[in-house]
DNA sequence: TTTTGCCTTACGGTTTTCCGTAAGGAGACT
DNA sequence: AGTCTCCTTACGGAAAACCGTAAGGCAAAA
């Protein structure tokens, strides 16, 4: 069974232009394309009032901002305020992004249904999704793929992520103990946070924390 | 009068296929595609050799690294190689970067034709950026239309870049002074490098040196 | 020539970061 | 129970960054 009414969210306009293509190759009568992810909100609620809810969502997670102001403006937040109405819905993440902690939290977190890495074979990888999810199948393209099985201590996760982005926004290392004790943030304590950010030193191969925040940076996890 | 023969190196295939679309209804009859720079390099060869060479490339700037290796890994080398080659071919950068500094150094240090930032309206730019410079004219997308005119860099010098340059790669001020000292970097005294970076911070709201390199990496100086 | 202003450098003191060590706590397993 | 391991936290000393002040150099102006 192939669906039948499809929702894509994704700003860029080649890349949907894309997606587009090969859902039709692939039979999809009903295809809907929204830049916003508040559009991709309001069409799915309106779908859902007309009794003729879509099938499968497929969404970016990052959308560039500009100048109309939006409410959701990441994948994940509509996914996780479509998840609330919609517990059923298929989803497909078609991202650059190919961090397993993500993928893993997605999974876990928000029930999606595949994660699909854009990238040289993204196409090709968008439409295996399609195909084993309406199997019911969990999918996850190549670069993710052992996103669930938690061998990964190497792995860089949330909290680390929380932990550079307070030192890039100039805030000293006691500052980001307060700020996490505050904000119920474990481990919060000048000590931990020493630790933690002496493994990610290492880790990269960092000198300093200066260093280590510009290699960040150009990884783009920050 | 439009262009014939077009070569476009981008290594995701659903953005290669936008382009394609955009360039058929340009009426563009010949138009190429590759995934990887030394692909094309190659084409780019064949064609001068066979006396049929190309008019205009259009090219990403950077591309996801597999396991395929390649002598040429961005869109900057590769159009510094061909400018050797080809002083006259016609050269559109088609990229999701917007940093200024970036798009200045292009086009005058390898004589790109137009700038196009990918994004919600990716495409549209891209066909204004094709009848732009198929009349000559230099065409940078809104995104990053005043990176010619330098009112926006306030008074930051080389110097400034220098410093904060070796900052980010994970030397310590002394060590800055030592480095400077030996390349006859003048001033190169601790006491002056603190007393720039002093500088820098003020003027650039930092409250320390990590924030003042996540700042400038934001800016696109680094 | 002297003065003035700007830049470079030096120095001392405070704060923050860096790094090793160690104590306390929670959970797992015997 | 006990041990073991992992994680969090605390502490102290060395290094580096941060900050104000002051001295010397140099060149343009008086």
């Amino acid at each position: 069974m192939m669906f039948s009414k499809v929702l894509v969210a994704e700003d860029m306009d080649d890349i949907n232009k894309g997606i587009y293509n090969t859902l039709v190759n692939l039979g999809v009568a009903n295809i809907h394309q929204v830049q916003y992810c508040d559009d991709a909100y309001l069409k799915f609620k309106k779908a859902l009032l007309e009794q003729d809810p879509y099938e499968l969502l497929i969404t970016d997670m990052s959308f560039k901002s500009d100048h109309r102001k939006q409410q959701l403006t990441t994948g994940e937040e509509l996914i996780k305020k479509l998840r609330v109405e919609a517990p059923h819905l298929k989803v497909i993440i078609y991202s650059i992004e190919d961090r397993l902690q993500k993928v893993r939290m997605l999974v876990n977190q928000h029930q999606i249904n595949a994660y699909v890495c854009k990238g040289r074979r993204g196409l090709v990888e968008l439409s295996k999704a399609v195909y084993a999810i309406s199997d019911n199948q969990l999918y996850l393209s190549p670069e993710v793929k052992n996103a669930l099985n938690p061998n990964n201590d190497l792995e860089i996760d949330e909290y680390d992520i929380q932990l550079l982005t307070q030192l890039a926004l100039g805030l000293s290392q006691d500052e980001i103990s307060n700020h996490f004790t505050k904000h119920n943030i474990s481990p919060s304590s000048l000590s931990s946070i020493e630790k933690r950010l002496n493994k990610l030193r290492i880790q990269f191969k960092a000198n300093n924390a200066i260093h280590l925040v510009a290699i960040a940076k150009d990884l783009g996890l920050l």
